[in-house]
DNA sequence: CCCATCTCCAACTGATCCGTTGGAATTAGG
DNA sequence: CCTAATTCCAACGGATCAGTTGGAGATGGG
């Protein structure tokens, strides 16, 4: 068999994502990495490092996967409800990064991995909120970044805390009329939350 | 020294609440626990159980503490902004009980301990945002369950991911300042988010 | 004062985890 | 084909974890 380096660290990157999301960075252990990706372990710390430098590592992949699905130009266009869905219904079918986000948020305090370049993922998001304003299509009182934080939370939400929602609502995100249902709410939300008034 | 059984259960009550929120549990350790309340750990097992069956316990007793200290009052007199509000001063005076319902709904999949009663002390927020309605002082269109979902997320979520906030808004929580511009901007978001509308 | 009972703890067990090492298998260049 | 470099892996070391045990110290009723 020949050497294919390649595909080894793409089977570990996708083992890690995987386990990371479940377990989160203490529930996950390298030997269960290894394992599901059917390499040896010595393979994760030559390529990837410790533990911390894998997550950081799966983590920042991610964020460039939901940067190149759910793209600024979905608000250029649209309206903030359908931004929003759209975030949502990137969450519904990826709930990964949702989960990482969260670990990285619960575990780790202090300065994260790679924060100026992810600063500017956001800010270029805060920058399509104040372009949106300059159009006449937004309120003006909650201050752009904070808006967009706001919206983001409306679609994230429900991915963080599912027993929560659960318990509220009586079904669970299964259930596809459920799923359609919390979209059309958040949707509707931050229409309502970012829309001009009076 | 005479036995205090409370005192001891007091203790390490409180000093597994502050190792399960700040680390969670597969990154809490009962040896830490019980150094930290300078106990032994034999005592955690004794009067707790295994470590599962402690963060349950935990968690319960931070519920309870949320649910006395943040009446369902706050909404029946005050409008949605303020209960939204005081939920927020809620999480920002005691950070806790976010962070042990997130680590619940990351780390544990399925139905949670005490679900039932759980589930009855969220209907009941519901209730009043029915009877809110009726009055109306609520648009009709999310039904009560998902906005009180929605409302909650929008004062949660500051406090599940930190490192995002402090990303899109530039500043810290630690600042006043910031802290009191985030609360404006939830209050204000759960009102237009609820309030009704045309 | 005595003794059954409860509280407490130091030390242990067995398992697991992170990270490393020494060497075998494979490749590519000459 | 030969050799140096690279990829891979089984096995290990030291640390730490959850949970247990045997016994020492404290208590209270008779």
């Amino acid at each position: 068999m020949a050497w294919n380096t390649a595909e080894t660290r793409r089977r570990l990157r996708a083992a890690a994502t995987a386990e990371f999301a479940a377990h989160g960075p203490h529930g996950t252990t390298m030997d269960r990495i290894a394992r599901r990706a059917g390499i040896n372990k010595e393979r994760l710390y030559s390529y990837f490092g410790g533990k911390d430098a894998l997550f950081a590592t799966v983590l920042g992949e991610e964020l460039a996967a939901v940067a190149a699905t759910v793209p600024l130009a979905s608000l250029g266009e649209q309206d903030i409800g359908e931004f929003a869905g759209a975030v949502f219904d990137h969450h519904a079918a990826n709930p990964t990064l949702v989960r990482l986000l969260h670990w990285e948020g619960l575990a780790y305090s202090g300065p994260v991995p790679d924060e100026s370049a992810r600063t500017g993922f956001y800010l270029a998001k805060v920058e399509a909120f104040e372009a949106a304003r300059r159009r006449g299509a937004l309120a003006g009182s909650p201050d752009a970044a904070h808006l967009v934080f706001l919206v983001l939370s409306l679609a994230a939400w429900w991915f963080a805390v599912p027993q929560v929602a659960r318990m509220l609502t009586g079904a669970d995100a299964d259930d596809p009329g459920e799923l359609a249902h919390r979209r059309a709410a958040v949707v509707e939300a931050a229409r309502r939350l970012a829309g001009p008034h009076e």
